[in-house]
RNA sequence: UGGGGCGUCGCCAAGCGGUAAGGCACUGGGUUUUGAUCCCAGCAUUCCCAGGUUCGAAUCCUGGCGCCCCAGCCA
């Protein structure tokens, strides 16, 4: 699907100040980087960077590097750098040429080290890790010296190499950098450059390393090797600038790149966090990070969303230093932009009702056309068949209806969409005094007419019951009930919405969908935007709803102040737990299924380590 | 009571000393065989607060207040 209506490119201050150096012969061409550790898969915080990173260098004749920063191989493995090359890939950018390691500079990185002993600006350290925190002085004290801080350039170069050679255990020792240990940037108090990791097997370099640069060491010095021109980062690493410009200009490195950091994404009723997305996944609270519900990229491919309504997104919510916090509506206005010009439309009935026309002419045709598009015509048309009987959705039914209810009535007329004005003459209700069919009348001459003398409002739609598929559909909702999960002490998991999925297992499509493969997105009308499920079968279609039409009704329902039995907390525009639920009770012959009921034990989510994925949020 | 950032409409966000863009949301109204889309209109006399400079300040200065980040051999 082409993607053709993300906003026009706005301008933000990371892109003045690149405009600004190439206007000034600075630089002559711009290079970034996108700069990810393989440790989880990308999720739409990510795509901020992605869409900035790459979006900069397309946009003013450019390149950007994908780089993974792969400095830490017990947490990263490559089933992540495959899903990340996919990730960006499908977002539509090229790194033009390879792929990038940090490892592919593990040889250079340590030359640059012993560059830095002969300065005499870093020493083999021997302090553990809890003594290297007490050297460190708090916030407001300074540091003391480390005992180790005056070793010989001799004495230092044989340790180091003696490190690499593997004669010292993991966290013996640690090479640091000679700064200033009273500074009062906590980051230039002599920081760790260089520890010990036996055994692990890292998944580009395999054994051949005991000894792993830092991110503080390598990130710059990696943009350096490459040529990077702006590197862009999020806010938490501003205060590492120091030492980023530290490392550049102490070592012979060809260039000294810039670094310029940008506000974090942030999102109403989700997560952003690497570790909590993690665990989502390792306590299958969800089916897997590409689960549609979790604001991975992958998860959000599979719920529905195109590549340019992300690019989309990214656009509207603009690059600043400010703390933010973006609504939901944002996300879904730009993929109904996106869907509603390019989506095909398709009629489905969620919650089916049966619907008898007792007057069906003999003569009436056998099937009826449908645009395939309300405004564009080059996407066609196909064929529905009508038949006497068919399905109609049991939320567009009421026996008492509201007021300004437009929908079908006992007595009252409506209008099958793309076919005929039927009225209700009877309801069919079973022992327990539930409706279970409608005897409707066809007014013969309103096939492609308006009634005389009267109008109809009212508009649904309806599926062929003879030729109806049977599919699975799943309705997905917010994954939590509140705009910010775990804020404070809370447990996040304990802001879980229990119902964040409703699969139906008996929904109705008309047999045009038949032939939809996965990855196809339809608009069903007047529900929703639709896509293929890669679960999906000819003899089981799957369908993922990827998110409701506006709906002005059901808004003006809830605002009314009517119960809503099950409603999540304010889901606005989510018609599954809304309206449609609520009318006549929509779950009828739908199973339910819920997930993420919280079952785990609670932990405390502590505010440590919820950032953090190599200067890329 | 250390350091680094940030505070413009409900949410994002332009603005770069000359008299508050835009998007989302919201509120009306119109078109409509999707209560969708589309169209039209409305939506900050005011920019965290208080002083000051200036003919003129959201933009400059001073002083407050509020929020975020930093004490991993994570990134």
């Amino acid at each position: 699907m082409a993607d053709s209506v993300s906003t026009p490119t706005r301008t933000n201050f990371i892109r003045q100040i690149v405009q600004d150096d190439l206007a000034s012969g600075k630089h002559t061409r711009v290079v970034t980087r996108f700069p990810p550790e393989p440790n989880g898969y990308l999720h739409i915080g990510h795509a901020k960077s992605i869409v900035l990173n790459f979006g900069l260098a397309e946009a003013l004749g450019g390149v950007c590097n994908l780089r993974f920063d792969d400095t830490n191989p017990g947490k990263e493995s490559p089933e992540f750098v495959e899903s990340i090359k996919a990730d960006v890939r499908w977002l539509g950018f090229d790194w033009g040429g390879r792929v990038r390691f940090a490892s592919d500079y593990f040889e250079q990185l340590y030359a640059f080290a012993v560059e830095l002993i002969e300065q005499g600006l870093a020493y083999v350290c021997d302090l553990s890790s809890e003594e290297t925190r007490a050297y460190r002085g708090t916030l407001t004290e300074p540091g003391r010296d480390s005992p180790f801080r005056d070793r010989s350039v001799e004495e230092n170069l044989d340790l180091f190499r003696r490190m690499r050679a593997g004669e010292f255990p993991d966290g013996a020792r640690t090479l640091r950098a000679k700064i200033d240990m009273a500074s009062p940037n906590i980051n230039l108090r002599d920081p760790v450059l260089y520890r010990i990791r036996h055994g692990v097997i890292h998944h580009q370099t395999g054994s051949e390393w005991c000894l792993y640069p830092t991110y503080d060491y390598t990130h710059p010095i990696s943009d350096a090797l490459e040529g990077i021109t702006h590197s862009l980062c999020t806010l938490e690493f501003e205060d590492h600038r120091p030492l980023y410009d530290w490392c550049v200009s102490h070592v012979s490195v060809p260039c000294q790149p810039r670094q310029i950091e940008f506000s974090r994404l942030n999102l109403e009723y989700t997560v952003m966090s690497k570790r909590l997305l993690t665990q989502l996944v390792s306590e299958q609270i969800v089916d897997g990070w590409d689960d549609p519900r979790m604001p991975t990229i992958a998860g959000l491919r599979r719920r529905g969303y195109t590549p340019g309504a992300m690019r989309g997104f990214c656009e509207r919510i603009g690059v600043t230093k400010a703390d933010n916090l973006v609504e939901m509506g944002v996300l879904e206005s730009a993929i109904r932009d996106e869907l509603d010009a390019n989506a095909p439309r398709a009629m489905a009935v969620l919650h089916p009702l049966r619907v008898v026309l007792t007057n069906l002419p003999a003569d009436a045709p056998a099937a009826v056309e449908a645009r395939n598009h309300p405004k564009d015509e080059s996407m066609g048309v196909r064929e529905l068949p009508l038949s006497a009987v068919l399905w109609i959705d049991r939320g567009d039914f009421e026996e008492t209806p509201p007021k300004g209810f437009k929908r079908l009535t006992p007595g009252g007329e409506v209008r099958l969409r793309n076919a005929y004005v039927i009225r209700c003459d009877e309801v069919v209700k079973d022992a327990d005094g539930a409706v279970i069919e409608l005897r409707c009348a066809v007014d013969p001459d309103t096939l492609g007419k308006n009634p005389e003398g009267r109008k109809v409002k009212g508009v649904i739609h309806w599926v062929p019951a003879e030729t109806a598929l049977h599919a699975e559909v799943r309705l997905y909702d917010r994954l939590f009930t509140v705009p910010q999960p775990g804020v404070g002490d809370r447990d996040f998991r304990a802001d879980l919405n229990p119902d964040s999925l409703r699969v139906l297992s008996d929904a109705m499509l008309e047999p045009s969908l038949a032939k939809a493969e996965p990855g196809a997105r339809f608009q069903f009308e007047r529900e929703g935007y639709f896509v293929v499920d890669p679960d999906s079968t000819p003899e089981r279609p799957v369908f993922n709803r990827t998110v409701t039409l506006r709906d002005t009704w059901a808004k003006a329902q809830d605002s009314s102040g009517q119960a809503r039995a099950g409603q999540t907390q304010g889901a606005r525009g989510q018609k599954a737990t809304g309206q449609k639920a609520r009318s006549g009770d929509g779950r009828g012959n739908a199973s339910v299924k819920d997930q993420g009921d919280g079952k785990a034990e609670s932990q405390a989510t502590s505010a440590r380590g919820i950032g953090a994925t190599g200067g890329v949020a």
